[in-house]
DNA sequence: TCAGGATCCTTGACATTATCAATTGTTTAC
DNA sequence: GTAAACAATTGATAATGTCAAGGATCCTGA
Protein backbone atom coordinates (compact mmCIF):
# COMPACT_ATOMS: atom_id res chain seq x y z
CA UNK A 1 0.00 0.00 0.00
CA UNK A 2 2.17 3.16 -1.45
CA UNK A 3 0.66 5.98 -0.05
CA UNK A 4 2.77 7.74 -3.22
CA UNK A 5 1.58 5.80 -5.96
CA UNK A 6 -1.27 4.00 -5.76
CA UNK A 7 -1.71 1.22 -7.99
CA UNK A 8 -5.75 1.81 -8.50
CA UNK A 9 -6.14 5.54 -7.93
CA UNK A 10 -9.58 6.61 -5.43
CA UNK A 11 -11.65 8.12 -8.36
CA UNK A 12 -11.01 11.32 -5.80
CA UNK A 13 -7.40 11.66 -6.08
CA UNK A 14 -7.37 11.29 -9.96
CA UNK A 15 -10.37 14.00 -10.16
CA UNK A 16 -8.05 15.82 -7.48
CA UNK A 17 -4.98 15.37 -9.99
CA UNK A 18 -6.73 16.30 -13.06
CA UNK A 19 -8.37 19.38 -11.66
CA UNK A 20 -4.48 20.48 -10.62
CA UNK A 21 -3.53 20.25 -14.24
CA UNK A 22 -6.48 22.01 -15.01
CA UNK A 23 -5.24 24.47 -13.34
CA UNK A 24 -1.53 24.94 -14.11
CA UNK A 25 -2.80 25.03 -17.62
CA UNK A 26 -5.28 27.69 -17.28
CA UNK A 27 -2.24 29.80 -15.30
CA UNK A 28 0.03 29.27 -17.86
CA UNK A 29 -2.64 30.06 -20.67
CA UNK A 30 -3.98 33.36 -18.56
CA UNK A 31 -0.37 34.28 -18.16
CA UNK A 32 0.45 34.24 -22.18
CA UNK A 33 -2.75 35.52 -23.11
CA UNK A 34 -1.60 38.93 -20.91
CA UNK A 35 1.63 38.87 -22.55
CA UNK A 36 -0.43 40.09 -25.48
CA UNK A 37 -2.86 42.59 -24.10
CA UNK A 38 -5.89 40.23 -24.05
CA UNK A 39 -7.71 39.26 -20.88
CA UNK A 40 -8.38 35.81 -20.23
CA UNK A 41 -12.04 36.25 -21.20
CA UNK A 42 -11.47 37.36 -24.39
CA UNK A 43 -8.69 34.98 -24.97
CA UNK A 44 -10.76 31.98 -24.23
CA UNK A 45 -13.38 33.31 -26.27
CA UNK A 46 -10.62 33.17 -29.07
CA UNK A 47 -9.36 29.54 -28.01
CA UNK A 48 -13.34 28.39 -28.96
CA UNK A 49 -13.87 30.28 -32.25
CA UNK A 50 -12.25 27.38 -34.58
CA UNK A 51 -15.26 28.11 -36.58
CA UNK A 52 -18.30 30.00 -36.66
CA UNK A 53 -19.94 30.70 -33.90
CA UNK A 54 -23.33 32.13 -32.72
CA UNK A 55 -23.36 34.44 -29.75
CA UNK A 56 -25.80 32.13 -27.57
CA UNK A 57 -23.38 29.33 -28.69
CA UNK A 58 -20.36 31.27 -26.86
CA UNK A 59 -22.54 31.88 -23.98
CA UNK A 60 -23.32 28.17 -23.01
CA UNK A 61 -19.59 27.70 -23.77
CA UNK A 62 -18.50 30.48 -21.52
CA UNK A 63 -21.09 29.27 -18.67
CA UNK A 64 -22.34 32.66 -18.82
CA UNK A 65 -25.40 34.96 -19.57
CA UNK A 66 -25.70 35.70 -22.94
CA UNK A 67 -25.96 39.33 -22.63
CA UNK A 68 -22.11 39.52 -21.27
CA UNK A 69 -21.06 37.82 -24.63
CA UNK A 70 -22.43 41.18 -25.72
CA UNK A 71 -20.20 43.26 -24.39
CA UNK A 72 -17.27 41.41 -25.06
CA UNK A 73 -17.28 40.71 -28.67
CA UNK A 74 -18.16 44.15 -28.75
CA UNK A 75 -14.40 44.99 -27.56
CA UNK A 76 -12.77 41.94 -29.44
CA UNK A 77 -14.54 43.24 -32.44
CA UNK A 78 -13.09 47.05 -31.63
CA UNK A 79 -9.77 45.29 -31.84
CA UNK A 80 -10.16 43.80 -34.95
CA UNK A 81 -9.79 40.24 -33.43
CA UNK A 82 -13.17 39.01 -34.48
CA UNK A 83 -16.28 40.03 -36.93
CA UNK A 84 -19.91 39.55 -36.84
CA UNK A 85 -22.04 37.81 -39.39
CA UNK A 86 -25.20 37.31 -39.92
CA UNK A 87 -26.02 33.70 -40.19
CA UNK A 88 -27.90 32.45 -43.93
CA UNK A 89 -30.54 30.59 -42.44
CA UNK A 90 -31.85 32.38 -39.56
CA UNK A 91 -31.62 36.24 -39.24
CA UNK A 92 -31.92 36.26 -35.14
CA UNK A 93 -28.42 34.78 -35.09
CA UNK A 94 -25.14 36.57 -35.27
CA UNK A 95 -22.06 34.37 -35.93
CA UNK A 96 -18.72 35.17 -34.44
CA UNK A 97 -15.38 34.95 -36.61
CA UNK A 98 -11.98 35.21 -35.68
CA UNK A 99 -10.12 37.36 -38.33
CA UNK A 100 -6.62 36.12 -39.30
CA UNK A 101 -5.06 38.81 -36.76
CA UNK A 102 -7.79 37.27 -34.04
CA UNK A 103 -6.17 33.37 -35.45
CA UNK A 104 -2.43 34.96 -35.53
CA UNK A 105 -3.02 35.70 -31.62
CA UNK A 106 -4.33 33.34 -30.39
CA UNK A 107 -1.56 30.69 -31.98
CA UNK A 108 0.54 32.65 -30.42
CA UNK A 109 -0.44 32.71 -26.95
CA UNK A 110 -0.80 28.79 -27.06
CA UNK A 111 2.84 28.93 -28.35
CA UNK A 112 3.79 31.05 -25.34
CA UNK A 113 2.35 28.15 -23.03
CA UNK A 114 5.75 27.04 -21.74
CA UNK A 115 5.19 25.07 -18.98
CA UNK A 116 2.14 23.02 -21.02
CA UNK A 117 4.74 22.57 -23.04
CA UNK A 118 7.80 21.88 -21.43
CA UNK A 119 5.66 19.07 -19.32
CA UNK A 120 4.29 17.67 -22.52
CA UNK A 121 8.20 17.71 -23.89
CA UNK A 122 8.91 15.20 -21.26
CA UNK A 123 6.35 12.31 -22.11
CA UNK A 124 7.94 9.91 -24.86
CA UNK A 125 6.17 9.03 -28.25
CA UNK A 126 4.46 5.86 -26.77
CA UNK A 127 3.44 7.84 -23.69
CA UNK A 128 1.85 10.38 -25.51
CA UNK A 129 0.06 8.28 -27.64
CA UNK A 130 -1.38 6.44 -24.37
CA UNK A 131 -2.22 9.47 -22.80
CA UNK A 132 -4.09 11.00 -26.16
CA UNK A 133 -6.00 7.11 -26.01
CA UNK A 134 -6.98 8.01 -22.35
CA UNK A 135 -7.76 11.78 -22.89
CA UNK A 136 -10.02 11.31 -26.26
CA UNK A 137 -11.92 8.41 -24.44
CA UNK A 138 -13.01 10.73 -21.82
CA UNK A 139 -13.46 13.60 -23.80
CA UNK A 140 -16.96 13.34 -25.17
CA UNK A 141 -18.15 12.12 -21.58
CA UNK A 142 -16.78 15.92 -20.64
CA UNK A 143 -18.34 17.86 -23.23
CA UNK A 144 -22.00 16.01 -23.03
CA UNK A 145 -24.16 18.72 -21.81
CA UNK A 146 -22.34 21.76 -22.94
CA UNK B 1 -2.47 6.78 -41.65
CA UNK B 2 -5.47 7.16 -39.69
CA UNK B 3 -7.46 10.68 -38.88
CA UNK B 4 -8.78 9.71 -36.10
CA UNK B 5 -6.56 7.68 -33.76
CA UNK B 6 -3.57 8.71 -34.87
CA UNK B 7 -0.71 6.17 -33.59
CA UNK B 8 1.94 8.83 -32.49
CA UNK B 9 -0.33 12.32 -32.01
CA UNK B 10 1.29 15.52 -32.34
CA UNK B 11 2.17 17.65 -29.78
CA UNK B 12 -0.27 20.31 -31.12
CA UNK B 13 -2.81 17.71 -31.17
CA UNK B 14 -2.26 16.28 -27.75
CA UNK B 15 -2.27 20.03 -26.74
CA UNK B 16 -5.73 20.84 -28.10
CA UNK B 17 -6.74 17.73 -26.35
CA UNK B 18 -5.54 18.53 -22.87
CA UNK B 19 -7.03 22.19 -23.36
CA UNK B 20 -10.47 20.60 -24.45
CA UNK B 21 -10.37 18.69 -20.91
CA UNK B 22 -9.64 21.32 -19.01
CA UNK B 23 -12.31 23.72 -20.36
CA UNK B 24 -14.86 20.89 -20.16
CA UNK B 25 -14.19 20.82 -16.79
CA UNK B 26 -13.76 24.38 -16.03
CA UNK B 27 -17.36 24.89 -17.17
CA UNK B 28 -18.66 21.23 -15.39
CA UNK B 29 -17.24 23.18 -12.25
CA UNK B 30 -18.70 26.47 -12.61
CA UNK B 31 -21.82 25.16 -13.10
CA UNK B 32 -21.80 23.80 -10.00
CA UNK B 33 -20.53 26.14 -8.19
CA UNK B 34 -22.88 28.21 -9.48
CA UNK B 35 -25.89 26.14 -7.98
CA UNK B 36 -24.18 26.49 -4.47
CA UNK B 37 -24.66 30.44 -4.89
CA UNK B 38 -20.82 30.82 -5.48
CA UNK B 39 -19.10 32.84 -8.54
CA UNK B 40 -16.32 30.52 -10.21
CA UNK B 41 -13.73 33.30 -8.91
CA UNK B 42 -15.34 32.27 -5.09
CA UNK B 43 -15.14 28.46 -5.74
CA UNK B 44 -11.56 29.11 -7.13
CA UNK B 45 -10.65 30.01 -4.51
CA UNK B 46 -12.05 27.91 -1.99
CA UNK B 47 -10.52 24.77 -3.96
CA UNK B 48 -6.95 25.75 -3.65
CA UNK B 49 -7.68 26.60 0.35
CA UNK B 50 -6.15 23.06 1.34
CA UNK B 51 -4.22 24.63 4.25
CA UNK B 52 -3.33 28.61 5.31
CA UNK B 53 -2.07 30.53 2.36
CA UNK B 54 -1.22 33.86 2.33
CA UNK B 55 -3.12 36.76 0.62
CA UNK B 56 0.00 37.12 -2.05
CA UNK B 57 0.25 33.23 -2.65
CA UNK B 58 -3.75 33.75 -3.59
CA UNK B 59 -2.64 36.52 -6.12
CA UNK B 60 -0.02 34.32 -7.58
CA UNK B 61 -2.16 31.19 -8.14
CA UNK B 62 -4.91 33.19 -9.44
CA UNK B 63 -2.86 35.35 -11.84
CA UNK B 64 -4.31 38.41 -10.77
CA UNK B 65 -2.82 41.73 -8.66
CA UNK B 66 -3.11 41.64 -5.20
CA UNK B 67 -5.24 43.85 -4.33
CA UNK B 68 -7.91 41.65 -6.01
CA UNK B 69 -7.85 39.22 -3.88
CA UNK B 70 -8.41 41.49 -0.94
CA UNK B 71 -11.92 41.71 -2.29
CA UNK B 72 -12.58 38.31 -3.06
CA UNK B 73 -11.59 37.21 0.32
CA UNK B 74 -14.05 40.51 1.84
CA UNK B 75 -16.76 38.97 0.25
CA UNK B 76 -16.12 34.78 1.45
CA UNK B 77 -15.18 36.39 4.46
CA UNK B 78 -18.95 38.11 5.11
CA UNK B 79 -19.91 34.49 4.11
CA UNK B 80 -18.21 32.85 6.77
CA UNK B 81 -16.72 30.87 4.42
CA UNK B 82 -13.33 32.05 4.73
CA UNK B 83 -11.33 33.48 7.46
CA UNK B 84 -7.87 35.94 7.96
CA UNK B 85 -5.48 34.33 10.40
CA UNK B 86 -2.23 36.81 11.34
CA UNK B 87 0.84 35.07 10.45
CA UNK B 88 3.18 33.79 13.20
CA UNK B 89 6.49 34.65 11.78
CA UNK B 90 5.18 37.84 9.71
CA UNK B 91 3.32 40.50 10.87
CA UNK B 92 2.20 41.79 7.38
CA UNK B 93 0.90 38.73 6.35
CA UNK B 94 -2.48 37.50 6.61
CA UNK B 95 -2.94 33.95 6.03
CA UNK B 96 -6.37 32.80 4.66
CA UNK B 97 -8.21 29.61 6.19
CA UNK B 98 -11.22 28.14 4.88
CA UNK B 99 -13.62 27.66 7.58
CA UNK B 100 -15.65 23.77 8.24
CA UNK B 101 -18.72 25.74 6.43
CA UNK B 102 -16.25 26.57 3.28
CA UNK B 103 -14.53 23.03 2.58
CA UNK B 104 -18.03 21.58 3.63
CA UNK B 105 -19.45 23.45 0.37
CA UNK B 106 -16.47 23.11 -1.85
CA UNK B 107 -16.43 19.68 -0.86
CA UNK B 108 -20.30 19.58 -2.56
CA UNK B 109 -19.36 21.19 -5.60
CA UNK B 110 -16.86 18.65 -6.26
CA UNK B 111 -19.49 15.85 -5.59
CA UNK B 112 -21.69 17.64 -8.42
CA UNK B 113 -19.37 17.88 -11.36
CA UNK B 114 -21.35 14.99 -13.22
CA UNK B 115 -19.94 15.55 -16.51
CA UNK B 116 -16.37 15.00 -14.77
CA UNK B 117 -17.41 12.35 -12.61
CA UNK B 118 -19.88 10.33 -15.35
CA UNK B 119 -16.22 10.52 -18.31
CA UNK B 120 -14.34 8.61 -15.39
CA UNK B 121 -16.40 6.51 -14.79
CA UNK B 122 -16.06 5.08 -17.72
CA UNK B 123 -12.73 3.94 -17.13
CA UNK B 124 -11.74 0.89 -16.10
CA UNK B 125 -8.98 0.57 -13.33
CA UNK B 126 -6.30 -0.48 -15.20
CA UNK B 127 -7.08 2.48 -17.54
CA UNK B 128 -7.53 5.12 -14.21
CA UNK B 129 -4.13 3.75 -12.91
CA UNK B 130 -2.56 4.23 -16.35
CA UNK B 131 -3.93 7.86 -16.91
CA UNK B 132 -2.76 8.83 -12.73
CA UNK B 133 0.63 7.63 -13.50
CA UNK B 134 0.69 9.97 -16.74
CA UNK B 135 -0.89 12.84 -15.44
CA UNK B 136 1.31 12.75 -12.29
CA UNK B 137 4.27 12.73 -14.58
CA UNK B 138 3.37 16.16 -16.18
CA UNK B 139 2.17 17.66 -12.83
CA UNK B 140 5.57 19.10 -11.66
CA UNK B 141 6.53 20.71 -15.21
CA UNK B 142 2.84 22.31 -15.12
CA UNK B 143 3.37 23.70 -11.74
CA UNK B 144 7.07 24.70 -12.04
CA UNK B 145 7.01 28.09 -12.53
CA UNK B 146 4.01 28.84 -10.40
C1' DT C 1 21.79 50.58 14.93
C1' DC C 2 19.28 52.42 11.98
C1' DA C 3 18.29 54.14 7.08
C1' DG C 4 16.91 52.55 2.92
C1' DG C 5 14.83 49.28 0.17
C1' DA C 6 11.78 45.49 -0.39
C1' DT C 7 7.50 42.99 0.68
C1' DC C 8 2.54 42.35 2.24
C1' DC C 9 -1.83 44.05 2.38
C1' DT C 10 -5.14 47.59 1.70
C1' DT C 11 -7.49 51.65 -0.44
C1' DG C 12 -9.24 54.36 -4.37
C1' DA C 13 -10.13 55.18 -9.27
C1' DC C 14 -11.39 52.85 -13.12
C1' DA C 15 -12.02 49.05 -16.98
C1' DT C 16 -13.89 44.42 -17.75
C1' DT C 17 -16.80 40.68 -16.76
C1' DA C 18 -20.88 38.89 -14.72
C1' DT C 19 -26.05 38.82 -13.49
C1' DC C 20 -30.93 40.02 -14.17
C1' DA C 21 -35.06 42.34 -16.32
C1' DA C 22 -36.93 44.28 -20.29
C1' DT C 23 -37.06 45.18 -25.54
C1' DT C 24 -36.78 44.31 -30.46
C1' DG C 25 -36.76 41.36 -34.23
C1' DT C 26 -37.35 36.77 -35.94
C1' DT C 27 -38.73 32.03 -36.00
C1' DT C 28 -41.69 28.11 -34.87
C1' DA C 29 -45.84 25.74 -33.45
C1' DC C 30 -50.49 25.45 -33.29
C1' DG D 1 -52.12 34.12 -38.33
C1' DT D 2 -51.54 34.54 -33.69
C1' DA D 3 -49.07 33.06 -29.64
C1' DA D 4 -45.18 31.13 -27.67
C1' DA D 5 -40.27 30.58 -28.01
C1' DC D 6 -35.79 32.21 -29.13
C1' DA D 7 -31.52 35.40 -30.43
C1' DA D 8 -29.35 39.39 -29.48
C1' DT D 9 -29.12 43.84 -27.34
C1' DT D 10 -29.70 47.57 -23.75
C1' DG D 11 -29.60 49.36 -19.02
C1' DA D 12 -28.92 48.81 -14.09
C1' DT D 13 -25.99 46.77 -10.73
C1' DA D 14 -22.66 43.54 -8.53
C1' DA D 15 -18.25 41.00 -8.91
C1' DT D 16 -13.75 40.74 -10.76
C1' DG D 17 -9.72 42.68 -12.77
C1' DT D 18 -5.87 46.41 -13.36
C1' DC D 19 -2.87 50.15 -11.76
C1' DA D 20 -0.97 53.72 -8.56
C1' DA D 21 -0.31 55.02 -3.95
C1' DG D 22 0.00 54.35 1.01
C1' DG D 23 0.90 52.30 5.82
C1' DA D 24 3.00 48.59 8.24
C1' DT D 25 6.55 45.33 8.68
C1' DC D 26 10.73 42.98 7.47
C1' DC D 27 15.52 42.76 5.88
C1' DT D 28 20.07 44.24 4.53
C1' DG D 29 24.30 46.58 4.88
C1' DA D 30 26.96 50.62 6.07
Amino acid sequence: MSATTPETPTKLQLLELLAAIGTAQWRDFAAAAAHHGLTSTQAKVLAQLNGPLPMRALATLLVCDASNVTGIIDRLEGRGLVRREPDASDRRVKNVVATDEGREIIRRVREEMQATHGALDTLGAEDSATLYALLARLRPGMEKDA
